[in-house]
DNA sequence: GTCTATATTCCGATAGAC
DNA sequence: GTCTATCGGAATATAGAC
């Protein structure tokens, strides 16, 4: 793996562990074994390296995307909470998760890189839920985007909220959600 | 309103639009109108600025929970969610949430505060859909505490995410939980 | 491409006058 | 209880040698 790599990567690892403005160039320099100035040269600003960051994460949600495109809408469906299970299980939070709560601070083209990671993400689940309905596998009486909107904001908060309760919530929540979903009640 | 109450008030402003780590006793002092040095009178660390912000969230959910004690289980449900209507009309996220992404960069202190104020929302809402499954009015399968924490998920969630989509969101997923809630489908 | 060294700014916190 | 002044440290970022 690249240098530049290798820095995306524990980039990434740091914003979801501590945030975005609590992670230095310093915190990198000492995880990755180069200096501060050298990280300045791949990316002059924090800024560079957030969107970088971002555009992983939309280059590993497309790839994803198209690797279980044949699938089964509940197969799909369980390929997007597996972004969140390898998080958690890492104590790690989401990417769009943590930096929407540090929104108001990060610049602006950082910014629009998220709110592109946000939609693709909305576009996807909707997909999904549309096509296990059609279906029939998949059971709610309410608009797909917002459907997909509920099940995303589980997945995003579970995993900020198990820092706070219990470990085990994340598998409970998961299996609700898939519960609920595919029992007409 | 007292300068201790002031402080207090402003910080928790600040935490949930800018996050924990963004925020400083300067922001403060511009904010309130006096000096940097004066607040560190009224709370010497920020981790006492912190724990006393969660301590006023624990106050007010003790209060709203009583005043709403006698209502119906929709009422106290909608009083719950009148916590995060407030929220998002200032562009503003949940304390749990703001404080969760930050978690492993505050002090032991805030943290033991802050899951002790996750646990006490989570036990109203869970207690709230307990009523509400006895009296009939509120439909679902899985265990109540594992439906509260879909909710909360749902909210604490869905403030963060409306800085990415649209702020419309809100209403709408607002309106699908109470939705598939109260109709047997 | 990585290094040393440093500029600059900002932050949390404290001393001491009033 | 608020102020001025300042300390010590950490952060982002840059200059210039290798």
């Amino acid at each position: 793996m690249s240098t530049r790599e290798t820095i995306i990567e524990q980039a990434d690892y740091l914003i979801r562990d501590k945030g975005y403005n609590a992670f230095s160039y310093y915190d990198l320099s000492k995880a990755i074994g180069i200096k501060n100035a050298s990280i300045h040269y791949h990316f002059p600003s924090k800024s560079d390296l957030g969107i970088a960051v971002v555009q992983k994460h939309l280059q590993g949600l497309a790839e994803l995307r198209q690797e279980k495109k044949d699938l089964s809408p509940l197969e799909q469906l369980e390929a997007f909470f597996s972004i969140y299970t390898k998080a958690q299980s890492n104590q790690k939070i989401c990417l769009v998760g943590a930096l929407a709560t540090d929104f108001h601070t990060i610049e602006e083209n950082v910014q629009t890189h998220l709110k592109v990671l946000a939609d693709q993400v909305l576009n996807w689940v909707t997909e999904i839920l549309v096509l296990g309905q059609q279906q029939g596998v998949f059971h709610f009486s309410i608009e797909p985007r917002t459907k997909a909107m509920l099940i995303i904001s589980n997945m995003l908060a579970i995993v900020q909220l198990i820092r706070l309760t219990q470990i085990e919530d994340f598998e409970r929540v998961k299996a609700a959600i898939i519960f609920e979903l595919t029992n007409p009640q």
